[in-house]
DNA sequence: CTTGATAGGCTAACGCTGTTAGCTTACGGT
DNA sequence: ACCGTAAGCTAACAGCGTTAGCCTATCAAG
């Protein structure tokens, strides 16, 4: 494991342990062992850092789906699973901006393939289930469901209508 | 129109015109001719400044969704054309833990009863329209589908699934 | 065996952020 | 006439990402 990959490592622990916001340069550079300027001859920029690890959160998640079993259901189960364990991970892998130009080839489609697999090829109706999944794993991630909202029952809703139509 | 509000609206200004990383204190003190610690007697943090801009939002929302006919289909344009216009304003309103202690009461179900009234009074396909609906803007905002994606479309599929059993 | 380049660490510092402390001034009520 | 409060100000603090410039160890080439 060379250096990048252990500062990466690093980054994921500090993300998971006490969120995004803990994530800064400094913190990062003391939990490697260095000070925070010389995390800067490993990457360019913490932008560049952020994309390593939004590329570790795709291939995480894409693993994790594909795991699932291939039907909606175990699908959507295992998609806000992982996004409700890993927050901010998800949260970078979502809704930063791809730097596809620097992202591992097939990473992208490693991730969005079990989606589209599952929405029996079609892109559109993959597409709407995803932007289904992200919109309902966003807003409980955010708090925005009222207290005591049935987020299941929501779910199971969105489950019961992307499962019409698409062979099981 | 007193201080509090000419603040807000100011900070509303700053948002549209030059995107959230703008809306700085210094920046807004400077946009009502005052000083950025000025600005704290009449907001305690800047955090209550965007609770007030986040209620500002729904409230704007709230209204286009009731304008918007009561289909489904109007509904979701209106939602997405609203989001589109007001990237910044959109992110407050659904991304911030809502602080519903301060927010005037009446402003969350105001800008959710027209989609409880579109999903034909069950709140739990109402959930699921709002996620569904969220998740496509909030990824067409954050630039994640694939250049050239064919965004109508998956909303077209999106519109299509809700409107099954929902009388129109 | 020496030389020179490179990699990878360091400290000091810059400009930015939200925020606090403490001072001043103007206004309104008793 | 006095006092309290509202609302502005400057100076400053800690923390942020980042840069400049320095130092040292490693290692290949002459």
């Amino acid at each position: 494991m060379n250096r990048r990959d252990e500062i990466v490592a690093a980054a994921v622990g500090i993300l998971e342990a006490a969120g995004p916001e803990a994530l800064t340069m400094r913190r990062l550079g003391h939990a490697v062992g260095m000070r925070a300027p010389s995390l800067y001859k490993h990457f360019a920029s913490k932008d560049e850092l952020l994309a390593a690890l939004q590329e570790h959160a795709l291939a995480d998640l894409g693993a994790a789906l594909e795991r699932s079993g291939g039907t909606v259901c175990g699908l959507a189960r295992a998609y806000r699973t992982w996004a409700l364990a890993h927050p901010a991970l998800y949260d970078l892998a979502m809704r930063h901006p791809l730097a596809r130009h620097r992202l591992a080839p097939g990473v992208e489609e490693a991730a969005a393939a079990p989606v589209v697999s599952a929405a029996g090829g079609d892109v559109d109706r993959a597409r709407a289930m995803w932007g289904a999944a992200h919109g309902l794993v966003d807003l409980e991630l955010a708090g925005r469901f009222p207290p005591g909202a049935d987020i299941d029952a929501a779910w199971a809703e969105t489950i019961r209508l992307f499962s019409m139509g698409t062979a099981q």
